[in-house]
DNA sequence: CGGCTTTGTCCTGTGAGTGGAGAAAGTTGG
DNA sequence: CCAACTTTCTCCACTCACAGGACAAAGCCG
């Protein structure tokens, strides 16, 4: 099957395009409401885009009073993939125009196998997902990886915890093999893009999205737009300082907050605490499963474990210390709390609120939402869509 | 006399204005290579603007081997007032459409005298500049307080250190007294645009300005515009935790970055260090003037005195440790430094630069220049002045 | 003085866009 | 069942933005 070929030939298709993808389906004259054009030039930029194949008219609204409208909506076939690696996990979905979501596929995966491992795994779970009659192909993917990218070219650098994805061409290889677009962005960027499309950030201007997970980052959403930094790398806030002289980080420097906090770092604190018989709940749980995670210690915390929610709360300290300056700094709207630790829920969540509120200014947290992510594991994919779909959705 | 009432009609012209400021003089033709218009449009456009009086044709240019261009340049007799606002001082300067200083007056003065005593201060060099024939009167001023604004309304919120011009309409009280539209930002931010206009960062989209006066803020610049941040209160780092159980600030919390160093801080640890006995040639000019600023503790340091070169590469220490934060988060291309302090000069600088690229990634300290501001006390009425410009060759 | 180059103007054709008239397709009330 | 009113959508004529080529003006050089 031929797919999406055509794009928008000028702006104003573009501005339709995105308006139908996230709002659905909507009449002509509720778009001409939208888009201060006259409804005569509404006409013929929608009859073009009829034509093109890209949005197509499927049946009559119910009457408002009057004549009943048409429902436009973007053509139905339309397929996106998104695809979320991170540092022990791939996730990937197909989405519809709209951007929802059809199927989701995760797999555990070390991103350390390389990017030609991780992407025989891609390739096979986009192919299931293709198999179950989801989609028949892709008019385009979208790709978030655990580390910086050089985002024009798709290409990841001096990624820290992927060395061998340095430089290996991802959005040209992967177009390669799926025949269609494809975008590259640093997984954070993507989470922060889901949680603007579908999220607890629609309609913010401006916010943060701090990712906890294997490591930490933070999406930084700037006017609505993501901002990627010099060299791609703006967010990398693991290896800000958070305790002076504190311990050792893999980068050569001490007290970074990632070796203080993050789902790694949780995981080692929580398996030192069961060795040294400091807590029950977690020592049964390590004898059980041979190693402890962040979600045993969510699950410990749960059962009221007192070893768990001090390591949580001194977790939350630190990052919560980092993020009253970043806040200091940026004046977000919002901040977005997500990634693997959002187990760790409302005890985590308290611990940051605490320093922010203490630490930063009033006046930059006075009316300062600090929550967690509304998408969990699907941000990242929703995100990615989303990415590849601004790109498409552009004029050529 | 009259002044400037037009503005211009749509975005072309608006854009040509700017070629114009930015740029000086032009050719037709060289306008054309710039504006991707054929020659016909920019000449009715060029023409419509000769018309307003915005821009006018004085002159042949010499000839390049061909018939001799009209020199197209804004309109002569065009000035804006850029009005620097800070803790102790107060600047005035006059310019012309170019942006160049054509007067410049500046007076010591405490901003906590309020806003009435500041504006009459204000006034009265204004009056000054008219007089002395650089102006018969101002098309449009800029104005720069050290403190976060609403920038919409151009009105002061909650600033710390200049409490009493909470919520003084400084926009529409100015604008009253001089007759003319005004524009009102914080003084950091109009430092990081005057750098950006005329200074070291000319044609860098993403990068920090940082301002160490009597307190600290840092400009955010991201894809060439100026990041205010959802309150206005972007780039108020001088609160940011920099000592974990430092010294006690007056916020109410420890440690923060103003209260271990800042053109205050400074001089209040040099005259501790003067009592002490501790610097012999710090206790000489404490003896001299009865008090000690940044420029007393610059001048012992390049006398060689140690513990006024300790005091600075102390403070440059931890200055230092909060930029390598916030460029590890930022990524930006460049780092400005600024302010009262610049006469501390490469000790300073020295000291930064070691913190920031020990401590941040390689990726985004690999090409980071760490600079002095080129404008010195210029910066600030020069970014006012561009403020203005901007918001007046803009389409109204 | 005649070719060549550069700058600036004029003119015409094309296409984008507006706004009004009115057709199409409903609902509601008598 | 029909008239009056609403909402949606289409058609058409007119205006204006803009490009691109022809051409005039004004300089250079040999």
């Amino acid at each position: 099957m031929r797919r999406m070929t055509a794009r928008p030939a000028n702006a104003h298709q573009a501005r339709l395009l995105k308006l139908l993808r996230d709002g659905g389906p909507n009449s002509r004259a509720q778009l001409g409401d939208q888009v201060d054009l006259s409804r005569s030039k509404l006409a013929v930029e929608v009859d073009r885009l009829l034509e093109t194949g890209l949005v197509v008219a499927d049946g009559l609204a119910a009457s408002r009073g009057g004549r009943r409208s048409h429902n436009i909506r973007l053509a139905p076939g339309l397929r996106f993939l998104g695809v979320d690696i991170g540092a022990t996990s791939v996730d990937v979905a197909v989405t519809n125009a709209e951007l929802e979501i059809l199927g989701h596929l995760n797999q555990p995966m070390d991103v350390r196998e390389g990017p030609v491992a991780v992407f025989e795994q891609v390739l096979s779970m986009a192919a299931k997902l293709r198999a179950s009659g989801l989609a028949e192909g892709f008019d385009g993917a979208g790709i978030g990886v655990p580390g910086p990218v050089r985002f024009p070219e798709g290409v990841p650098v001096a990624p820290p915890i992927m060395p061998g994805w340095d430089g290996f061409p991802v959005r040209e290889a992967l177009s390669q093999e799926l025949g269609c677009p494809v975008m590259v962005d640093n997984d954070v960027n993507l989470m922060a893009m889901g949680e603007m499309h579908a999220g607890v950030a629609r309609s913010v201007g401006d916010f943060l999205c701090v990712k906890i997970g294997t490591g930490i980052g933070c999406g930084i959403v700037a006017g609505g737009d993501v901002h990627r930094g010099t060299t791609g790398s703006a967010g990398d806030i693991g290896h800000i300082q958070a305790v002076p002289g504190g311990r050792p980080c893999a980068c050569g420097n001490r007290g970074c907050l990632e070796a203080h906090f993050s789902g790694a770092a949780l995981a080692r604190d929580a398996t030192e605490a069961a060795q040294q018989g400091r807590s029950v709940e977690l020592a049964t749980r390590l004898e059980a499963n041979g190693a402890l995670t962040a979600v045993d210690v969510a699950a410990a915390a749960a059962a009221g474990d007192a070893t768990a929610l001090d390591l949580i709360r001194e977790g939350g300290d630190r990052v919560g210390q980092v993020i009253a300056g970043l806040v200091s700094f940026f004046n977000p709207g919002l901040v977005v709390i997500g990634g693997g630790v959002t187990g760790l829920g409302h005890t985590l969540l308290a611990a940051i609120r605490t320093q922010v509120y203490r630490q930063s200014l009033p006046l930059a947290t006075g009316n300062l939402p600090i929550v967690l992510g509304e998408l969990g594991p699907t941000a990242g994919v929703i995100g990615a869509a989303r990415l590849i779909s601004d790109h498409l959705f552009s004029p050529a």
